[in-house]
DNA sequence: CTGTGATACTTAATATATTAAGTAAAACCG
DNA sequence: CGGTTTTACTTAATATATTAAGTATCACAG
């Protein structure tokens, strides 16, 4: 529950600049994995977004509408599909960036570098401690 | 995306026992905070649920129409409305909390109790911060 | 080349989340 | 008491999450 808390509090502030903007928090976890990349396989976005494929055919659908990415195919496998960002898009990461960058500020006011990096390093203990365990007593 | 990573992790495992039940994560939220009330208003249940009150009337629609609680009219008040466990959730929640209490066990060997209680304070003092900070750049 | 299994997605069905409106009952105020 | 604001929910509309199926490719063994 501290974990929920603390998740939906952060969500929040991110939530107050990208709306905004117009778009939801995971639209702006797509728009910052392409930033700086020629284009990535869905699977690739995905994973790095923490976004499972179903949900990702439906949010892109609706960037592609609003103009934001555009799909294409991939020459060397006919199943995967390359996403990338349209100028428009990429306008808008660098409008909205600066913001985003402010509400990290405002976190790092709020707990210090050094509480910050804590817990940085507790939350991927406890997460790779998860997935390591995982591995024994769940699929094999 | 720390937060996000390590919720997503302990949710899983939280996911793992309650479905072999047939039960969501806010759905045992909900059973876990009536366990021992004679009766809750919707509007504390959700707010010690965190879940908000559009979500929370579907999901006790559906709780209710499996039999795991029951709404009663507020003498007091006739706009709110109580909420409470039938025997049936009774039962389930003594049956689940068992499971629930290891995988509770299980996060603190992954830490140990001294780094686990470091998480805590580190989570909350962020959380306390931003509703802090929220209340100046905010609403009022 | 062919059957088989694995990949990369999409579709479908159900459950929540989030914001904005709508409704009914209280509380308040002049 | 009548009008206004607040409170406690529900409804609606849209966006995601999650699990199970379905589809088209690929990779690979035989």
């Amino acid at each position: 529950m501290a974990l929920l808390r603390t998740r939906e509090a952060v969500v929040q502030r991110f939530r107050t600049v990208l709306s905004r903007h117009g778009l939801t928090e995971q639209q702006w976890r797509i728009l910052r994995a392409l930033d700086g990349h020629e284009g990535l396989e869905i699977s690739l976005l995905a994973e790095q977004c923490r976004i499972l494929l179903p949900s990702m055919t439906g949010i892109l659908r609706r960037m592609e509408q609003r103009g934001l990415v555009r799909r294409y195919a991939n020459q060397a496998d006919g199943r995967s599909i390359r996403v990338r960002l349209t100028e428009t898009a990429q306008a808008l990461v660098e409008e909205i960036k600066p913001e985003v960058v402010g509400v990290y500020a405002e976190i790092e006011r709020i707990l210090g570098q050094r509480k910050l990096e804590q817990l940085y390093a507790l939350l991927e203990e406890l997460e790779a401690g998860l997935l390591e365990g995982g591995r024994r007593s769940g699929a094999v």
